[in-house]
DNA sequence: AATTCTATCCGAAACGTTTTGGATACTTTT
DNA sequence: AAAAGTATCCAAAACGTTTCGGATAGAATT
């Protein structure tokens, strides 16, 4: 059986107390003593009990990530991976642990946030992937629980988030579409119930506004965050407007979507049309031309909430952090 | 506070005793009890506190999942994500949680794998991209802990193993190119760290070898499972050996990587060689032309391995599970 | 010498649950 | 009527740690 603090103390011939303070740093024992404890600890391999410890101070140094959809066939996570990576790095120096939980909002075993979380004991959550029509986000925007969103803009008391300058950065590619000369350019935007998709297309109008070109209404579409999306709307934007030179698109999933629908449609990227994309996954350079893009630093997303998450579980006060975004130009749009 | 056993049992009229029996299903409580005790846990929103339970019965409800070199930049892991979204599937069920562990040999403040797991009181653990060398690999071969590992073969008491069929995979692969009339066939394998590179390598030997074809030595090249690992081998190989007119690959990131390569040399890619890869990850279907490839079922390796893993934590005999392949044909290999 | 202060140790309660061993009232059997 | 059996409840120990409040011996102060 596993080593406890009983042991420890029997060894060194002093009380769990005392043993319990000289491993925690308590000053109110002797240097001597604390040495004894420590070396004898180290000969038993002992290592404390972290449901015991928990059961005591309340605190699990664990914090959940809540994923919206992971497991269901087909769904959108394309850089789920870098912000994963990103969040155990920012986790790592304060030893905290990852709980996953995956929720779908169709699912008939679906608990409440409040319920998934404290039934597990995390101190806190980041929470990815939700869509705004989710039932979570009015509980989240109520909860008690220290949390981050990851691109969607919930603050209050306990709740910060963390994005992409959405607004700036399809600015930005919208603005560079102009540079090129473009003035007919078609934005194909994210499902409604994304917020990021109301943010991208106020940058997209910014743009055409600050250039004196009209915004069309009848030139951004709105379809799922897929290569269908993409493709299918791609359709659909050139066919009835074919004056268009130039598309924009709320993800490269759907940037590609549309280099099929084009390459379907026989038109060339970028002599016949040109093509921006957001995110910039790893596709984006591997296709043929190389998608010009904008770039999100996903592992630094998934970075700044660990960290944010630590700091508002310590206390401070729950904030909007933006993440550098970064127009990646590379083949698929042109100069007209 | 948080509602505990102690406020039921108050409120009930009932001892705690009788309330754990209640809610827990015991039959030496009366029905008419019970109802009561039910209807007024959850009046109070009542939910066990799963740090006492877990004291208590020394069980979490937990499992790791380890992953090696996660965080570090650059690191191959293009089928994670569905092998995750498959072990939370597979985990489901039986309501375990996943805790996520990112290891790295090099890094100074990796603990033994027994000490992890045992730090945070999982009752199993599923590891994944360990490489041959890593340490944790001679200690897992004596662990007492329930442990699944994902391509890594590994079979003790405690330990079983969940992988696709290598060695059948490669020779079906081998044997298309052969069936498609060529005999010189080169190899580019993953790196000499990895299991599978082995095993793929026996089933290109043996695909040759039963078609009468010289297995030569100067046709394998190792190199990184990377773009990287195969655009310098493909050079290699191809200035070697100008006769060679297919090239397998033991992963689609360096069949990724041998396309650049032939496109950089002005080979066409089938016409002048033909490729094929092993994974079938989504670029596989999004390079022109497509990559004929094999295709893993990686989503059923996370849920096997995860099913597998509760197998052996309720004290099943560990075994070797085959998740079965698939020849995709697509476009990048020929008929000379 | 007596009183006060301090360093260094400790007993036991607490955390919230499960489970062991038992109490008691009523029923059944002899 | 007495003895044995059973349904249904409960007290308290246990899990392994932290921490509160205190004991005690020696040092410092008066």
């Amino acid at each position: 059986m596993a080593v406890t603090i009983k042991d420890i103390a029997k060894y060194a011939g002093v009380s769990v107390t005392t043993v319990s303070r000289a491993l925690n740093g308590y000053p109110d024992v002797s240097e001597e003593t604390r040495e004894r404890i420590k070396k004898i600890a180290e000969q038993l391999n002992y290592t404390p009990n972290s449901i015991a410890r928990g059961l005591v101070t309340n605190k699990t140094h664990t914090v959940g990530l809540v994923v919206s959809e992971l497991i269901k066939p087909g769904a959108y996570h394309p850089f789920f991976l870098e912000v994963l990576a990103g969040i155990k790095a920012g986790l790592r120096k304060d030893k905290y642990d990852l709980i996953l939980f995956t929720v779908d909002p169709e699912s008939q075993d679906v608990t409440s946030y409040e319920k998934l979380c404290n039934d597990r004991k995390v101190e806190g959550a980041i929470v990815e992937g939700l869509k705004l029509s989710d039932p979570y986000i009015e509980e989240i925007k109520k909860t008690q629980i220290p949390t981050v969103m990851i691109d969607i803009p919930i603050l209050t008391d306990k709740v910060g988030y963390v994005s992409s300058d959405n607004v700036q950065a399809a600015f930005e590619a919208t603005s560079y579409l102009i540079k090129l000369g473009h003035r007919n350019i078609g934005f194909i935007n994210g499902h409604n119930d994304a917020a990021v998709s109301f943010e991208r297309l106020e940058g997209y109008k910014k743009a055409l506004e600050k250039n004196n070109i009209p915004y069309k209404e009848e030139y951004v579409v709105f379809d799922d965050f897929t290569q269908e999306g993409g493709y299918n709307s791609f359709k659909t934007l050139v066919f009835e407007h074919p004056e268009i030179t130039a598309v924009f698109h709320a993800s490269d999933l759907m940037a590609i979507g549309s280099f099929k629908a084009a390459k379907d449609l026989g038109m060339k990227v970028p002599d016949d049309i040109s093509i921006v994309g957001f995110d910039d996954i790893e596709l984006a350079s591997l296709i043929t031309p190389g998608l010009t893009t904008v770039r999100q630093d996903t592992f630094k997303m998934g970075y700044n909430a660990a960290k944010h998450l630590l700091s508002i579980i310590k206390g401070e006060k729950p904030q909007h952090i933006l993440i550098p975004h970064k127009l990646v130009i590379r083949d698929s749009a042109r100069k007209i």
